[in-house]
DNA sequence: ACGAGGATGCTCT
DNA sequence: GAGCATCCTCGTG
């Protein structure tokens, strides 16, 4: 399995978006073995988007480094790298950092079907957990595929966490929506996903919750 | 099947 | 102190 190359990380973050839908992530696990989703379903956010942790920062070019505090300073990363937050103190949501140096915005990959490893993933998620279950939310696959904030300001571009070729999206139908559990933006259709897809995660898009 | 509410801790938008 | 890019359990029908 080929990475995709952090060229493919430095485009504009909705165009990501929109491409990683049907790729595949994968975790060259130490104990599980190799670990493979189909990537279902994700959403973007952008460095001028109300709903990102970037939207009051900026970056100095003169000095290099982003203007201002927060844990959003680490979406200005070069394209490709990890950021990894937690969320409501319990769970681990991935994101790819996107766009060039310099530019914050970031994908975060919402949910995936499994492809190999399914044992080791029910047994990180449960084991009386229905397969469904495993992995069709941001958080649940996080700790499916034991994805923690070790991983946080790596790259993605290269194992033991990295994304790879998945077959061409041109065979499904992508559907968009608004985002999901945000409170701002709301009318922004930033969220891709295949439709009818059993593993897209259940919870309602924001501008219709 | 579905909805309500709680868990739990970090960030500050 | 409030809000948060979520998930699970426990009610009710």
């Amino acid at each position: 399995m080929e990475p995709l190359s952090v060229d493919f990380f430095s485009q504009p973050t909705v165009s990501v978006a929109r491409a990683l839908v049907g790729q595949h992530l994968v975790h060259d696990h130490p104990d599980g073995g190799r670990l493979v989703g189909r990537i279902v379903e994700t959403e973007a956010y952008t460095e001028d988007d109300p709903a990102c942790h970037a939207s009051h920062l900026s970056y100095d070019d003169e000095a290099g480094a982003v203007s201002g505090e927060g844990r959003g300073a680490d979406l200005f990363a070069p394209p490709g790298d990890a950021y990894v937050y937690l969320i409501y103190g319990m769970h681990w949501l991935l994101n790819v950092v996107t766009e060039p140096k310099g530019t914050g915005g970031a994908v975060l990959i919402r949910a995936v079907e499994p492809v190999l490893g399914e044992a080791f993933m029910q047994e990180k998620r449960g084991p009386s957990r229905r397969p469904v279950e495993l992995t069709n939310g941001p958080g649940k696959l996080a700790e499916a595929f034991d994805i923690n904030d070790r991983f946080h300001g790596g790259n993605l571009t290269s194992p033991p966490l990295y994304f790879a070729d998945g077959p061409s999206p041109e065979q499904h139908t992508i559907a968009t929506s608004s985002r999901i559990g945000i409170s701002k933006a709301v009318e922004r259709q930033w969220r891709f996903y295949l439709a009818d897809h059993p593993y897209v995660s259940k919870a309602v898009p924001s501008d219709r919750a």
